[in-house]
DNA sequence: GCTATTGCCGAAACCGGTTTCGGAATTCAA
DNA sequence: TTGAATTCCGAAACCGGTTTCGGCAATAGC
């Protein structure tokens, strides 16, 4: 109850030149030193110049804690772990969260990571992170196609970039891979094989990822002249079980499919276990591509051909394009895609039944 | 050039309750409240109390940011991740990270994730996030025998806290899983099914971990009078193709052995790949037992028997080690080991030559 | 009953920044 | 040459807290 103050000096301050040190050595006052490093307009260009190259001779950093008190900004990107989601996606994770990091430090900012075990608390962590200023903005995984996180950053106006696109681009900023293109592709790349009845085995339907990707499969199938057999479309498969369950189902037809599309690397392998099972040869007696570029995929026997997209890269995107929202940029200037890069291992081949 | 100040509002001045909203709410100054709420001893106990009730009715939450420019203490724990590392660990690093901004959450903690791609960085890293107070202290994954973070965090008194254990422990706190038991209990257990030449495959020589792990595997087999034959143990494999290659040395011995205890999981599963390669059967004609209870070791065929590690509870465990030791409690009240549990899967069976 | 403590709180300085305001020096217009 | 408009910087207030210092009232000591 009597435990007062601090009981080390740990830390405090071991000498941090502030910005008083910076202006006593021009022989200025901290103010127009304050105002020189932030370009305001009443400066001379020439004291600004001075003062830059000496906070920059003297290793000055402003203190973001300072700055937030008045500002309401301490340059840190917030990210919130979604607990209950399925682990599916945790390898991804990782290296995402690396390249957020990366891409914000590179920024002079810091990745401020907190989680949450449901929806509610989530958007409450939302508030509580930025209202306590532990972060000026947020990147948002896995864009939703009603996605609740999206409606309140937007009511609220606290900066956001979405991994995943948007119907109502309002507000919206992103990053995004084009899995629609992908699954075109992987079409294409089964109808020059020779194959013609092509199922689709669609990710989690709440994404907006699915959406694209189903739409890219169908264009591919038009493309290809080729016609949609409903009882060849599944969806909602993520996990490897899943996918496990929906190949079985598939492969039990009367006219089984030759070829599956997978939305989903893990469930491009469940197609593996349940190819097995019926003592199918993937790449001879059917034919399978996914989409991730997961590890596993390449160790699997036979390796599998697939899409991979680079979920580091993808951090490092969203962190620079989250810190030119913050800093006001124009939103249509803030929504990049790019193509995933197919790679042709060997879980495709010519059709069995030409 | 002219960009002067904030292009919007944006979250400054959004309603927070500052201190002096409670000092005035009760016809106190600021000074007083701050002192009760921070339990100075020349507080009275009757303010004190209707202080702290005030605040926790309007809601107080003291400004971190205002707080730490006075006391250089920011409420956040720091992480940093080490890009370089190899990939075989990544799957832990979500479910850690979770359990970290768990914990560190919990007790009114933010978490701040850096990332670096060396180890000079790394240092670096530790020294600005600390300097610049976005970390008041930080968790170290994987500790070292000779641990370059330990010796320069010691010296600079940064707080910090291993996921591992240290052989000096001067200075240091952490938590840590006996790996040391599970090897010897998987000796153990070998011993009883009839098994006489046991393999060890243990992992990376430089981690903390390793030394022990290999203690355990020798006090179990002097446990079970047995003798160690050099040639059946091996190091400094973490990934599935480096079990494999042990695994195949191993198997092609003269005398080869009738168990492998590994002691890295995706090891175990690379010795699978050995056994199929050499036509054995796992649990029938060579037993194998891993560690860690990654996801793939239960999907294997046959299951993997393992030990699993709650990578989680581990992040949970460390931010409240670490959020104490800021605080300032005693080190070695601060050290904790738990068990990891024994999954008796399909990989073991009975020695095939009694 | 008077002084010396002690308990308790307000006043004010401080932390490291930002921002408003005002005024001196210079330039411009007449 | 003078008045007005600019240019540029210092002074001071402010942000939301913490901490030092000093003083008043109540208690204790004699």
């Amino acid at each position: 109850m009597t435990r007062n103050a601090s009981t080390s000096p740990g830390g405090a301050n071991r000498s941090r030149v502030t910005i008083s040190d910076v202006a006593s050595a021009l022989d200025l006052t901290k103010s127009t030193v304050s105002r020189a490093l932030n370009n305001y307009a009443d400066i001379s260009e020439a004291t600004r110049l001075r003062v830059v190259r000496m906070a920059e001779r003297m290793n000055y950093q402003p203190l973001s804690q300072a700055q937030a008190i008045k500002t309401g900004r301490t340059r840190s990107l917030g990210f919130v772990l979604q607990l209950g989601d399925h682990d599916a996606q945790r390898p991804f994770l990782a290296e995402f969260l690396a390249g957020l990091s990366e891409g914000s430090t590179a920024q002079g900012y810091t990745l401020t990571v907190a989680s949450a075990d449901n929806d509610t608390h989530l958007i409450e962590t939302f508030r509580t992170l930025s209202r306590d200023r532990k972060a000026d903005g947020f990147v948002l995984p896995r864009a939703m196609i009603e996605d609740p996180r999206v409606k309140v950053l937007r009511d609220t106006g606290v900066p956001f970039v979405l991994y995943g696109r948007q119907t109502d681009p309002d507000g919206c900023c992103w990053f995004d891979i084009r899995g629609e293109d992908a699954m075109r592709d992987a079409v294409q790349h089964l109808a020059r094989l020779g194959h013609k009845r092509i199922a689709f085995i669609n990710g989690g339907t709440i994404y907006s990822y699915a959406k694209l990707r189903s739409e890219g499969f169908h264009a591919g199938m038009a493309d290809a002249n080729l016609p949609i057999d409903p009882k060849l479309i599944s969806e909602n498969a993520v996990t490897l079980e899943n996918g496990e369950q929906a190949a079985g189902a598939l492969l039990d037809l009367a006219r089984p499919p030759t070829a599956i599309v997978c939305a989903v690397d893990h469930v491009a392998l469940g197609v593996y276990r349940a190819a097995a099972a019926r003592e199918l040869i993937i790449g001879r007696d059917i034919s399978v591509v996914g989409y991730d570029g997961i590890r596993e995929g390449a160790h699997a026997q036979p390796p599998l051909t697939t899409f991979v997209v680079d979920s580091r890269n993808a951090g490092v995107e969203l962190a620079t394009l989250l810190i030119k929202r913050i800093r006001g940029e124009a939103l249509d200037t803030l929504r990049k895609t790019v193509p995933a890069v197919f790679v042709n291992r060997g879980s495709t081949g010519a059709c069995p039944h030409p």
